[in-house]
DNA sequence: CGTGTTCGTGTCCATCATACACTTATGCGA
DNA sequence: TCGCATAAGTGTATGATGGACACGAACACG
């Protein structure tokens, strides 16, 4: 610890030993009517060909976040999302081979606007509902379990949930969204007053359009608003 | 971990380069009317003679959680506490000499259990109160405020607060401590009037003794109640 | 122009949160 | 032992919020 000379070149020598970092991320995306997690096939062994979490080592100067947002955009080519650190696993035997310590990340993506279709795409990227997930490679179950449960926590007091539908969404989708995450049913004149008294969404004068019905209008999340209420410690709950 | 003894020099080498992987505990004690947060002085290098949380670096076999038990034990003679991870913080910079990604940890414990002297006990730990911290290590100061907005966001809909409680506590103790926490005074009889309906604490045929004024009933909480609630996805706020 | 489908809206009632003040019990000292 | 100082313990009234509940309006399509 003391003591530190640069080790001989393609070789890292420390006087104690040290676990791997890594970083994994559990996508969530919204679909019609469930929540669905983007994994991808390992290619390499440990568990070659099991379904896995996109993530990997951490760089030597690199930051945490940085480093899932990397892993990100490589292995699935997601960038620009909501991102926020979960909790970090660290157990001595859940890697099979060498101790490996993990933080974990969630993030919210608009299914939308990144439509793999499951098994096509780059190295294997697909979306599976939570519902019916594949067998997993290492603790990656319990990763997006733990995911899961801070998203169903979270999204009561603080409106991330805006980060999985598209910019312009109808009061109908947004409902839709709770409904799904918080797996009951809402009364649809109790959530639109609700909604709208909290005052963090702005009625635009677009409506829907090509559907066979009365469109719905469309409205925006306004993130101005709430990064001020945020910041004078305002609180919401839904 | 008992029986550990360190490897010769120069024996440990990777092919690609490892961060250190250390835990620090933000441990939160109760006094009379603030928050206390336990320190120790550094008596290594970098930042020999600070103030720095208690913490050190993962063994090689052992568990995130257990290393910052075992560091707590060994720092400050604390154990049984309530220990919950916190967050990790990885900025590469954030040690001015190697790369250590370090996992934190937040415990509550109760003051009267751990008497340190300031400046007196092993190898100097010390209460200090967060309305006054001196110059702390690394980023130190930034884990504590993570803490203590957890613990305030905690609070509010877990019954976490009873872990920085004597056993038998009052009514009012209690009320003093979420106003401490939550940083805003309470309504007496609202307070009584809540605390009582959620049924976690139960009234025992103690009464305070040695106190100058009308001695209050004792009251303990009810852990095998709030266990079983809680396996049964019952929700509570305070 | 009729039919199918979703949109959009208001009221009533129960529950909960908050504001608010006096009597009771105890220890201590005059 | 009596009074004083101090904190304990208790209820009600009012406003705010949450939840149940049903029907006419708009639009596409055949």
């Amino acid at each position: 610890m003391s003591a530190w000379t640069p080790p001989p070149p393609g070789r890292h020598v420390y006087e104690y030993p040290r676990p791997a970092v890594a970083v994994d991320c559990v996508v969530l995306g919204l679909d019609t009517d469930d929540l669905k997690v983007l994994l991808i096939r390992r290619g390499v062994d440990p568990w070659k060909g099991a379904w896995a979490l996109p993530g990997g080592f951490v760089g030597e100067r690199e930051g945490l976040e940085a480093a899932a947002r990397r892993e990100l955009v490589e292995e699935t080519g997601i960038g620009e999302v909501f991102l926020e650190q979960l909790y970090t696993f660290g157990e001595p035997d859940r890697d099979p081979r060498h101790r490996v310590i993990s933080v974990a990340y969630y993030a919210l993506a608009k299914l939308s606007d990144f439509k793999l279709t499951a098994g096509t795409d780059a190295a294997g990227a697909g979306w599976h509902p939570l519902s019916k997930l594949p067998a997993l490679a290492f603790d990656h179950a319990t990763i997006i379990d733990a995911a899961v449960a801070r998203l169903r926590g979270k999204v009561r007091y603080a409106p991330i949930g805006f980060e999985l539908l598209p910019p312009r969404f109808t009061l109908t989708q947004l409902q839709r969204l709770y409904e799904i995450i918080l797996e009951r049913e809402l009364d649809k004149r109790n959530f639109r007053k609700k909604i709208l008294s909290l005052d963090l969404v702005i009625e635009t004068d677009e409506k829907q359009t090509g559907v066979r019905h009365r469109a719905a209008r469309l409205y925006r999340f306004d993130r101005k608003k709430y990064d001020r209420l945020v910041k004078h410690g305002f609180e919401f709950a839904i």
